[in-house]
RNA sequence: GCGGAGUUAGUUUAGCCUGGUAGGACGUCAGCUUCCCAAGCUGAAGGUCGCGGGUUCAAAUCCCGCACUCCGCACCA
């Protein structure tokens, strides 16, 4: 389904919508979360607990948005977070100076190259503003981090850029205290922040947006020493070295070298796993090994999980094996020990990541379960029953004769055991199909026949099919109908 | 941030060129009808015409600035 087709049903139906959408300072980059979205990602990470936190045994914590700058000297992203920008003396303009070199000069520089650098090359190549011909004010970096002041002095901190630097810091509690062993995996979920220049396509590229990060500890010694490989092993992937997505299981990965060792090949396992009971068709996605240039600055190897959507590939989460990078940077700036004992030998933990934009893995299942069903005249969401915001609609087929009185008791019955919805107004063809837009799996009808018999019409979203129920069962047809697998 | 295109009700859109009380469709709500798939009838609500300034007797309409949205570039979860 196409982009704007997606937008209008979240607009329409409740998904998502701007942020702060009445006035007119409302700054771009910042989306809202409606109902039928906030029960959407709520399931959605509830499946993303159970195939990924609970499978493998890990830790959850929820750690503060707000982090002191000494974290993120550690982290380098004060220091590597930023793009050179240079700004026109006469108009205000503002450049990339890597890019304005490159294009003006042809002279490539480092983006990561001292302001000092791209200020010598711009006077030497005698480089003006392309928009009006004036000069250069000073190079100067500009990071992506929001800074914030704490108290009344404003000490500085910042909002942080991505939610594992508290899993990092907090590791040497965690370790001590929850009886860490290694490999030990901490996940966490919440929101990250960044000041992105030019935020674009609502979830796609968001200044504020939720991520779910899993950094699992690992011994490097023992990559290849991992005994649940056995689960994943068969399991199917599309990974992409150079040229085109190869599908393969995670075994012959390994054994081809496309991934470096079993340890990593275990977590991209569970990882396409649960992508395939989200409901994106992983037809449609590559494990992409990314080269020198494209990986962040901390990563040693990456992988990225990108799944195509009517924009193009779409990064949907982001694997990196960190190194020790982390844990020896925080180590050296707090003084604090992260050695930890792994049998009888005394490590510092490598780490690798599985760094997962929620935004836009419930972008990607609203685009791939969104169709059009001309045949009969409607929208439908096909969304996996137990991912659904409505689990079930009530239905009096007329509001007489006590059919009213008696959907609102089964309503009544089934309320607190799942996400029901109540609709007595207007034609039944209607209700479903307002139904079948929200990607209620199926509906429960009350017709004069329910007041003979106690029995009800089931009627699927996918098919339109229905049957008959007795009203005594629909506790356990629903509740294994909206079971998560 | 650059280049391009846009912004009118919940959604979609007419009106803008040529200034003169903002209109339709769908949706929503209430009622009637209706024994299973957007039917029909009656009625109703819903608009700072993106924001600010200017020109004018008068601005959705002309001019300027800004914001936002979309496309391309660049960047990224």
């Amino acid at each position: 389904m196409d982009y704007e087709s997606v937008m209008k049903l979240a607009l329409e139906r409740g998904f998502y919508f701007p942020s702060c959408e009445v006035y007119a300072d409302a700054q771009a980059g910042f989306w809202e979360y409606g109902p039928s979205g906030v029960g959407l990602k709520n399931k959605f990470l509830e499946l993303w607990r159970r195939e990924l936190v609970r499978r493998d045994a890990m830790m959850e914590i929820d750690g503060s948005q707000i982090m002191s700058g000494s974290v993120f000297e550690a982290s380098g992203h004060l220091e590597n977070f930023a793009d050179p920008i240079i700004k026109c003396a006469e108009c205000g303009s503002t450049f990339r100076a890597d890019r304005i070199i490159s294009e003006a000069a042809g002279i490539e520089i480092p983006e990561g190259a001292e302001p000092a650098e791209f200020d010598r090359i711009l006077s030497e190549k005698g480089v003006a503003c392309p928009k009006c011909k004036g000069s250069f004010g000073g190079a100067k970096r500009f990071n992506m981090m929001f800074g914030v002041g704490i108290g009344p002095e404003g000490v500085g901190a910042y909002l942080r850029p991505e939610t594992c630097q508290s899993i990092f810091v907090d590791f040497p509690r965690l370790y001590k205290t929850m009886r860490g062993r290694l490999p030990l995996g901490v996940a966490q979920v919440g929101k990250s922040f960044r000041n992105e220049i030019a935020p674009r396509q609502s979830l796609l590229r968001l200044r504020e947006f939720y991520q779910a990060e899993i950094e699992v500890f690992c011994n490097p010694s023992r990559l290849d020493e991992v005994d649940k490989f056995a689960e994943v092993q068969d399991t199917t992937i599309r990974i992409q070295t150079d040229g085109d997505p190869v599908p393969m299981t995670c075994g012959q990965a390994v054994d081809s070298g496309a991934i470096p060792n079993r340890f990593v090949a275990y977590y991209i396992g569970i990882l396409a796993e649960f992508y395939e009971k989200t409901g994106i068709n992983v037809q449609r996605s590559r494990f992409r090994r990314l080269g020198e240039k494209e990986k962040a600055f901390y990563a040693d190897v990456a992988f990225d999980f990108e799944v195509e959507t009517a924009t193009g590939w779409l990064e949907l989460v982001a694997c990196n094996y960190r190194s020790d990078y982390d844990l020896s940077s925080h180590a050296k700036k707090s003084g604090e020990k992260f050695e930890v004992m792994d049998n009888d030998e005394k490590v510092l933990p490598h780490v690798f990541e599985i760094s997962m934009g929620i935004d836009r893995s419930l972008y990607t299942i609203l685009e791939h379960s969104l169709r059009e069903d001309e045949k009969n005249d409607r929208t439908v969401l096909s969304l996996r029953p137990y991912l659904s915001p409505v689990h079930v609609g009530v239905l009096s087929l007329v509001k007489k004769d006590g059919l009213k009185e008696k959907a609102d008791e089964i309503y009544m019955q089934l309320r607190r055991k799942c996400d029901a919805f109540l609709d007595h107004s207007g034609a039944i063809g209607r209700r479903y199909r307002r139904l079948d837009e929200v990607g209620a799996p199926f509906a429960i009808t009350v017709d004069h026949q329910t007041i003979k018999d106690d029995t009800v019409t089931l009627r699927m979203r996918d098919s339109m099919e229905q049957k008959r129920v007795r009203i005594s069962e629909l506790d356990s047809v629903v509740a294994e109908s909206i079971a998560y697998p």
